[in-house]
DNA sequence: GCCAACGTTGGC
DNA sequence: GCCAACGTTGGC
């Protein structure tokens, strides 16, 4: 999942033990997080950084449910076609897990094992991805 | 249903 | 700040 530091980091959420991941409002970045269980372990990638890379790793600590922001005007993220009969958009609820040394958006390209990884597909703009289990392995690997 | 225009993402 | 990629919107 990634996430800008500038706006919430991983320290971000070492810091306050638990965030509902709002504004996921891309329908396959949303049913990626519907499939996700209570325990699924998360890659947290800081995107639009200096450098950009992995920062560490999360945790679902509460499975998918309305992302409230959606129905809240005052929000950026407010959908008025949206309404809580009709939830369009989830959120799920993440706590952090361990912390990694940081691993580079340079290093993850180095490494064989990402090859394939959709993370690094060219074009990727997806905010939520699976990932397999080796390339989790590997990301938790190198950061360790 | 097509597709041009537009907005957003995210690396550089 | 630039720009490629690509999802969404809206006119037809």
């Amino acid at each position: 999942m990634k996430s800008e530091p500038d706006v919430f980091s991983y320290d971000d959420l070492v810091k306050v033990k638990r965030e509902g991941w709002d504004g996921v409002r891309n329908y396959q970045a949303r049913n990626f997080m519907r499939e996700m269980k209570k325990g699924d372990l998360v890659i947290f990638y800081h995107s639009n950084a200096t450098p950009p890379g992995v920062a560490g790793v999360a945790n679902i600590v509460k499975e998918a449910e309305p992302d409230p922001t959606q129905f809240d005007p005052s929000s950026k993220y407010f959908d008025p076609k949206s309404s809580p009969d009709d939830p369009r958009w989830d959120w799920v609820t993440l706590g952090p897990k361990k912390r990694l040394k940081f691993i580079s958006l340079d290093e993850l390209r180095a490494m064989p094992e990402l090859k394939e990884c959709r993370l690094l597909a060219r074009g990727n703009r997806l905010s939520v991805m699976p990932l397999t289990e080796g390339e989790f392995t590997a990301i938790v690997a190198a950061g360790s």
